[in-house]
DNA sequence: CGGTGTGAAAGTTTTCACAGCG
DNA sequence: CGCTGTGAAAACTTTCACACCG
């Protein structure tokens, strides 16, 4: 019920970026960090343009939309650029998750190091099976589903991870929800219904798969870039 | 783009679907084979539209692209319409992959069910490390590097999935892609060089919780639908 | 110069609205 | 009737092109 209160500090994160442009806001950001460890300062648009398949114009479009970070004949300087884009995206500040379901595929996510680049951290693991409570993994113990909303409440958790088969994944998400996470991946392959204010992003590998098989068959050239 | 394909035909494939749409087709696949299992005969554009967060309309454009299912008064009949979509995917057909990178990711993914649902299978895991070599897992063994394009020959393998650490996922998309293969789902994250006829799709964890903190930041509400 | 930021034009996708059909 | 398929309108996104800046 409270007002929207962006105070992204000094973008005009105001108005509405569009979605498609977030998610090249990534990709910018992902390639910045590369270019950074590797020594580059600066770089410009159609460098930037051409490392992911997109045309300058575009890359100084979706820059615009939440600045303005460039100089006029250098291009953008790296380290700068970097840090403004993690400041947009979110990840200059920490981000504790909660993960629900540890079977193979939340093993494998609980162990995968990329998230800590980006400041997200798994901080607690729940399985509603007995037999995996209480089990130690990478120094997480694995709880209860009943003591996901103290949890969350203690550990400051705004971020859930739901793993589980889709025959589940409703029931922890409304679980997920009544204790207040304000986001959620989902990696179950179904449809999630969800309260408006709760934001959610769906990864189903097996239609990432499917969107290829397409594109194999229909010889697709069309699209560039990947993501 | 100028004159229709006046009915007649079953599948006008020809021309090209926008990207955009062939992921919703994803979706509306998913949701109709979930109530194909539940017993449900038929299902109208606003129906499914408000399963997964879209409008009627954009469901029958989206159809519309593909072919024409519909019986008027009366909707889809959902086992027609999943036969037509998984042709449309590619999915009544088997896709067998090739995965590259057997670390706690990789193990994850050649033992997920939710592929072989999808009429896709693992038939061949590489991993440089002499050590994982030879070890077998889920009935694979896992080969080394340099038997990839022979593999890949044998066992018609048309796809690849990249698992790998990101400062090797270049060399071994080099690798796919000399072997022969027609796509790439690349879980490293990283951008691949790639020649245009191979298609790719790029999986980011890290980019998927971004997405999420930003979306939470900035408190759209925005979008409604997932993945 | 080389390169940004940005209006205006072109192109694409979504929504509207309605004829037509079983 | 209820619902599809589809042109036409509206909304949105990308590309173009150019003034301006160091």
């Amino acid at each position: 019920m409270t007002d929207s209160q962006p105070s992204a500090g000094e973008t005009p994160s105001d108005s509405t970026v569009p979605k498609v442009v977030v998610s090249r806001l990534s990709l910018y950001l992902r390639e910045l960090q590369r270019l950074q460890a590797a020594g580059q300062e600066t770089i410009s648009s159609s460098q930037l343009g051409t490392l992911l398949g997109f045309s300058d114009a575009q890359v100084r479009k979706d820059l615009g939309f939440v600045g303005q970070f460039g100089y006029p004949g250098v291009g953008y300087r790296c380290d700068e650029l970097v840090l403004a884009m993690r400041d947009i995206l979110g990840t200059n500040q920490p981000w504790p998750v909660a993960m629900v379901g540890v079977g193979n595929l939340g093993l494998a996510l609980l162990g995968y190091r990329g998230f800590g680049r980006q400041n997200f951290s798994i901080v607690a693991a729940f399985d509603a099976d007995p037999a995996k409570v209480g089990q130690t993994i990478q120094g997480l113990t694995i709880q209860p589903l009943d003591e996901l909303a103290t949890t969350v409440q203690e550990k400051h958790v705004r971020l859930g991870m739901i793993v589980v088969p889709g025959p589940q994944a409703q029931e922890v998400s409304d679980q997920l929800v009544a204790a207040g996470v304000e986001g959620i991946v989902n990696f179950a392959p179904v449809t999630l219904t969800l309260p408006p204010h709760v934001q959610v992003v769906g990864v189903d590998l097996a239609i990432e798969l499917e969107q290829l098989s397409f594109a194999v068959t229909n010889k697709l050239v069309k699209t560039l870039p990947q993501e």
